[in-house]
DNA sequence: CTTTAAAATTATGCATGCAATTTTTTTAAA
DNA sequence: TTTAAAAAAATTGCATGCATAATTTTAAAG
């Protein structure tokens, strides 16, 4: 996701090298892995320790990892005080919201004028798999390709600098997003709006998906608000009811 | 610019932290420094032992520092083949050209609805200090200026999220622009936009300003891209020039 | 003189160890 | 039982050392 991190080739000054796997580039992989597994939760202590035993490294490349994990905005780290998975807050994805409503706009707008019919048919085939997987209520499958859709779309521009932005605000978004107990109306909705980009697009019409992606996108946004909302009201009253 | 990094208070989970001041941290913000500081060259190999001496610190927290650079896009790492200065290609800045229009615009109609009458005057203030050393041409204060101008817009949308992401394309963008020898027209009409950039925004012109900021950045595009092929031209011809 | 191959040098990847800080546990007092 | 202080344990920050990969130098052949 991150350009230029794990085993692939490198293109620099114009030759193409094959590069060694580095161990530290492994590691940050198979931590946002877990991180997006749900084996932490948010704003949950990762000591090093743990994850060096758990991943079977020792400390130097991990801590390594952990820079670059926190630079990507998963992990929290303080000095001192070690890491923390990241905790998204309401306000984070408020904030998160409009830019990433005008990242799909502009996504919208060029794959428009920049996407091949075949690339146009991928779509469509993940779509209607992945609409499938609504009818049958599987949450996990239809996550997995309503991800590979918008990030076709991304691909579609031919715009790495834009995907790979994108790509990192959809990964935090993704923190508070593993659970997802949300209705199943927004759910219907989400769907409906995933038949429409489909259209716009097999139209290349521009203008409609740019602004059917940033509705898509509103719907979403409500639902990962409401997701974090849930999870904040099971950890702290869950203190309360703790008491004696 | 990076949302914690260095030496600053903390905020998680509601509390306030005062945090000691990390090695890394300190020699993230050095290296960022020197690098803006055009200290080094684009492409250029960084050996670690270099900074190792030149900031003396051991290798551990410099490679750390290293991996956060990456990271933000200022350095390209290579496994088993150190640090490079990223080299910023004509390519690149038209692929982040339209993103960090979208995101200008943005900020632009955000800004006019939350800006303060102080936070304008503030910017009003800075924008005559540019001006005065625009008429003196004085090339580096003028640059130093007008990125503050443009940070104050973004911090006046009070989008945290918004701005960094902005701030880390401008970042790169100052890779190649460190040596400006460019036109002096393009300067000229620069200006003359930060004059219209300051009316829309004296006047919360909401539309105004989005479509003057991405004029502007339409012009700060074409000039960064000369600057690059300057710098091209500078050295793949020299080779052929530094023959028998 | 240029090209190729091997040795020497240098740089990077990673593990380990110690000092300093933080967290937990223990102990004592209110 | 709760609170405060002190001691113990654990955790992090950083330096160093060694193995491995890359680069430069040297030597030889074409």
């Amino acid at each position: 996701m991150w350009p230029g991190c794990s085993r692939r080739r490198w293109t620099l000054n114009n030759e193409t090298i094959k590069s060694t796997p580095s161990l530290h580039d492994e590691i940050v992989g198979r931590i946002r892995d877990m991180i997006f597994a749900g084996e932490f939760i948010g704003g949950q202590r990762v000591p090093e320790k743990l994850l060096c035993q758990q991943l079977s490294v020792s400390r130097t490349p991990l801590r390594e990892a952990l820079k670059v994990l926190a630079a990507e905005g998963l992990l929290t780290l303080v000095p001192n005080r070690g890491a923390r998975i990241a905790r998204m807050t309401v306000d984070d994805v408020d904030e998160m919201f409009p830019v990433m409503g005008v990242l799909e706009g502009l996504a919208g707008e060029i794959a428009c004028k920049r996407i091949t019919d075949d690339e146009i048919d991928e779509i469509r085939a993940l779509h209607y798999q992945m609409a499938a997987h609504h009818k049958r209520k599987e949450l996990g499958p239809y996550f997995k390709l309503n991800q590979k859709i918008h990030g076709k779309i991304f691909a579609a521009t031919g715009n790495g600098i834009l995907g790979s932005i994108y790509e990192s605000l959809t990964a935090r978004i993704r923190l508070a997003r593993y659970r997802a107990n949300f209705s199943y109306e927004r759910w219907d909705q989400a769907m409906a709006e995933h038949e429409e980009i489909l259209e716009a697009l097999s139209d290349r019409d521009g203008p409609r998906l740019a602004a059917v992606l940033e509705r898509h996108l509103e719907n979403t946004c409500e639902t990962v608000k409401e997701v974090i909302r849930a999870m904040d009201d099971e950890n702290a009253p869950a203190k309360a009811a703790a008491g004696p």
